[in-house]
DNA sequence: TATTGTTATACTCTATAACTATA
DNA sequence: TATAGTTATAGAGTATAACAATA
């Protein structure tokens, strides 16, 4: 395959591409059973993290447009497993909080993701996860 | 945002996609204005480093499945940029090949597409680039 | 007037099954 | 029987415009 990919194989975006695609895979498969897709799991994560943040600053800092944010808290309100609260400052703002449910599916699904990445780590050698986390996240920051 | 996205800022999966994202955003645009996707550009790529691979073995190449493949390359043809030729030696095969302006048009992107990539190694620092495509591989690679 | 959440909608990308023609 | 290409289709993900309620 390599041979058959010419120049592509030099692109670092072609290259992001096919390792993301791959991490991907493995991800989605190591919580599958939880019946989550990973918008739900990084949903999930930010919430839990910092609880009572507004639906729209959850979808700017997950890089969600906020009227397809919608559906996914929909979802995981549907399965109890966050809720929006009623801001009394502000009528028209949703506060995000997780439920007991909700953290225990998070804490779950948290190390079956953290699983995958000890296997990525592995891969990189000592002291190539922290490089790579370094250089994406250079990229992404504009 | 950084503060906001909690233990998701250190996974090797979410930044790849954030990268991976940010990346594509731009080389999106640098190639707009041919009227090219990017999964247009890769076939071309393929197609132009080895002319007469069959169908089947660009898709395979590239991670596309063959039946997302077919209006790929009905959209190269009919802008005459590519062309399915009969194989005489099985008919049910089609060798793909560029056309003089299907080469053309491939220098051109891969020109757009390198400015975008000596951007993006500039932000990596000396060895960034070859280190970051090593890293990648290896996780693309199963 | 501006913002928050919402609805509706359209478009791309991807995955699967089934068909045809050839081998 | 198996393979190459194809068609049809359904499901995600994403982008945009417009609306109601509230500020």
């Amino acid at each position: 395959m390599a041979a058959t990919l010419g120049s592509l194989a030099g692109l670092i975006g072609y290259a992001l591409r096919r390792a993301q695609l791959a991490v991907f895979d493995e991800t989605i498969r190591s919580v599958a059973d939880l019946d989550l897709r990973l918008a739900q799991v990084s949903v999930l994560a930010v919430v839990g993290h910092r609880p009572g943040l507004k639906q729209t600053e959850v979808a700017a800092a997950l890089g969600i447009q906020r009227a397809n944010f919608v559906a996914l808290i929909d979802s995981l309100e549907e399965r109890g497993l966050a809720r929006r609260a009623p801001d009394p400052s502000d009528r028209r703002r949703h506060a995000l909080h997780l439920t007991a449910e909700g953290e225990r599916v998070l804490a779950e699904a948290t190390a079956r993701v953290a699983a995958v990445e000890a296997r990525l780590a592995a891969k990189l050698g000592p002291h190539g996860r922290e490089e790579l986390l370094a250089m994406l996240w250079r990229l992404a920051r504009d």
